[in-house]
RNA sequence: GGUCCGGUAGCUCAGCUGGAUAGAGCAACUGCCUUCUAAGCAGUAGGUCAUGGGUUCGAAUCCCGUCCGGAUCACCA
């Protein structure tokens, strides 16, 4: 098992599409002949020129400086003029130090944009019919609260990293497990029971998960009280948070439960009704779904049985009491207990009854747990018990692991009232999106229905790339008030530049333009359409980097680049003005090609763009 | 205390498998709409990459120490 932080990966970066995969061996050749040694692969290294220097990709030749015995310019220059000599899409080159920058011809490029632009689903791999399963797990809520912004992190994460991985050609099950059993349910249940007078969804107008977490607020008021109570009568606080008539309750509540009590398994299925009803709103709202939810009540008691197999195995051991534990001191860890004395379960018998179900159901090659990074020692645990117990994928599970969010002033607390709320979030969002576009006056004109699908469309997008944008496993700050914008580094920005490129290809349209195919790659082309071509050259492999790093990040920021370069060729060319035909098609191929980038990079996301805003 | 993660502009973040003068956005200031959408573009200003060593031709990036923050080490989930 291993944490997505601590995965290393192989392929570069920066490497544009199949030219330095090209030159590569070109390379290594040369470096044989000139000094009579075969370089290691890794010491082959080509990253982007930058953009101070002439030249589209750069040699870094310092590695071979000592086989050749000469200074790193020397060296360079040697290698420089082989190349150029046999290489014919090499145009030119220049040696900066110990850097070697090559110039590409501009008809590589063209050619390169003529078989994208040609190209379906350019940068995504369709998975084949005997694909690879990986079954990502995502979301799992308790069924006690609405979802808040710790959710959305994860629910965008989960979404995002599935479409990466299915266009990297897996096979993808999406599930949730839902955690619907347990002290923290029967709390909420007695709580309506004791002060709801039969308050429902429909009487009160309340969604049904804001219903059922406004009594688990209850409850702890309640059970505070009591505590007080108990200790102003002299119980210490530990005495007291056990003695306390509501927990007690709660306990027995959940006793019955388990012994299939008819009223309280009714109640139970009720009030879990009316959550999962407000879920799947919000779920909707955010635009994520499942192939596949488990829920914990029909599987912790499979947990038990490979727990108990686990016992007969010595593979666990018992205590006097009756416990059952795992004694993991020697992968480094502590014991950890996995029956309790009463023989009822725990978080990890549960995830270990689920993982056991899902196997069976699944051909399983690749299990992954969107998890928050505070379950890191959790999930090492499990890895290794999985292990123990004979699956052979146990040590192959992948933790993606990610940090917190975090508001100005620290962790957000349920306890204080701190935390935000998914659905007003995500209403307010759209809000504020609603508002944005008719102060700019550009939704005029267009239908009630239309404008809300934009309004939503743009508030959403804004919510989702800043969640997005920031590297899954730091922890991110999120102010309410001053995180969203619509300007710069923001997905309403890059929403903009589709629909702005969308408006350009309706009026090439109408004026009868036709740039579907792009006839002439002999152009004279400037540097900043040479540059947007390779950026989209590169698109392949961000996607590629992004699937084997799980970094929904790298999309957000290639795209971001991507879109920063169009702009600013937006406003320095015309298009449609342009009088050289081949040059306006050019540019109308490279337009209609970074439009579908935007589209299919943001899909991957999980964002969607419009043709007009 | 043990283990793990992090510290880059005032703020939010890129860059980190070692490569050239560390980049964006926000906030501040200055320009640009009679021309394909100004949710845009151009510019000014802003840095001891927490800190001290080490490895290297080369370190924000790798290694060690220190400081600061966070997580975790539950018969909670």
């Amino acid at each position: 098992m291993y944490y997505l932080c601590r995965l290393k990966t192989i392929s570069k970066k920066h490497d544009t599409m199949n030219l330095d995969t090209q030159l590569t061996p070109v390379v290594a050749e040369i470096i044989n002949t000139l000094y009579g040694v075969q370089p290691v692969p890794e010491t082959i290294q080509f990253q982007k020129t930058r953009k101070e220097f002439e030249g589209d990709i750069t040699l870094v030749v310092f590695p071979f400086v000592k086989s050749a015995k000469k200074s790193p310019e020397q060296t360079a220059e040697m290698i420089g003029a082989k190349l150029l000599n046999d290489v014919d899409f090499i145009e030119s080159y220049n040696v900066v130090k110990g850097f070697l920058n090559l110039k590409i011809k501009a008809n590589y490029w063209l050619e390169q944009l003529k078989a994208i632009h040609s190209s379906e689903n350019f940068g995504t791999t369709k998975p084949s019919k005997n694909a690879d399963l990986m079954m990502i797990e995502y979301s799992s809520p308790n069924t006690n609260k609405p979802l808040h912004l710790g959710h959305i992190r994860n629910n965008l994460l989960g979404y995002s990293i599935s479409e990466i991985q299915k266009a990297n050609g897996w096979d993808i099950v999406k599930t949730n497990i839902v955690n619907d059993r347990g002290i923290h349910i029967c709390k909420s249940m007695l709580a309506w029971q004791m002060f709801g007078n039969g308050e429902t969804p429909e009487s009160s107008g309340m969604k049904g998960d804001h219903l059922v977490g406004k009594y688990y607020v209850e409850f702890d008021k309640h059970y505070k009280a009591e505590i007080q109570e108990l200790m102003l009568q002299g119980l210490s606080e530990e005495d007291a948070k056990k003695e306390a008539p509501l927990i007690k309750q709660a306990q027995e509540m959940l006793l019955k439960w388990e012994q299939g009590n008819k009223e309280i398994r009714t109640l139970w299925e009720t009030m879990n009704g009316w959550v999962y009803a407000g879920f799947d709103e919000t779920y909707k709202k955010l635009g994520v779904d499942f192939d596949k939810i488990y829920y914990e009540s029909d599987t912790y008691t499979e947990g038990k049985s490979k727990v108990e197999e686990g016992l007969a195995k010595n593979i666990f051991y018992q205590r006097e009491d009756g416990s059952v534990w795992a004694d993991l001191t020697n992968d480094g860890l502590d014991e950890k207990l996995l029956l309790r004395a009463d023989g009822t379960s725990v978080y990890m018998t549960q995830d270990i009854g689920t993982a056991t179900i899902r196997y069976e159901e699944y051909p399983i090659k690749k299990m992954v747990y969107v998890v928050g990074n505070e379950q890191n020692y959790h999930f090492q645990v499990l890895s290794i018990l999985l292990d123990k117990l004979g699956f052979e994928w146990g040590k192959d599970l992948v933790h993606f692991s990610y940090g917190m969010v975090e508001l100005p002033e620290g962790k957000m607390k349920s306890r204080e009232g701190t935390v935000v709320d998914a659905d007003d979030l995500i209403a307010e969002m759209v809000e504020t999106a609603h508002e944005t576009s008719q102060e700019l006056g550009k939704l005029d004109g267009l239908s009630d229905e239309e404008i809300e699908n934009i309004a939503r469309m743009v508030g959403l997008g804004a919510l989702k790339y800043f969640i997005l944008k920031v590297d899954p496993r730091k922890n991110m700050t999120f102010n309410p008030k001053e995180s969203i914008d619509f300007n710069g580094n923001t997905g309403p920005f890059i929403q903009y530049t589709h629909a702005r490129i969308k408006s350009v290809l309706r009026k090439a349209e109408e004026q009868g333009i036709d740039h579907s195919a792009l006839r002439n790659t002999q152009l004279e082309i400037s540097e900043k359409e040479n540059y947007l071509i390779q950026l989209i050259a590169e698109f392949p492999n961000v996607v590629k980097q992004a699937g084997i790093e799980f970094s929904p990040a790298l999309i957000a920021n290639y795209i971001y680049d991507l879109v920063k370069e169009y702009n600013q060729f937006y406003h320095e060319f015309t298009i449609l003005r342009e009088e050289n035909d081949d040059l306006r098609n050019l540019r109308l191929v490279i337009s209609e090609t970074i439009a579908s980038v935007i589209k299919t990079g943001m899909g991957l996301l999980g964002i969607e763009v419009p043709e007009r805003m």
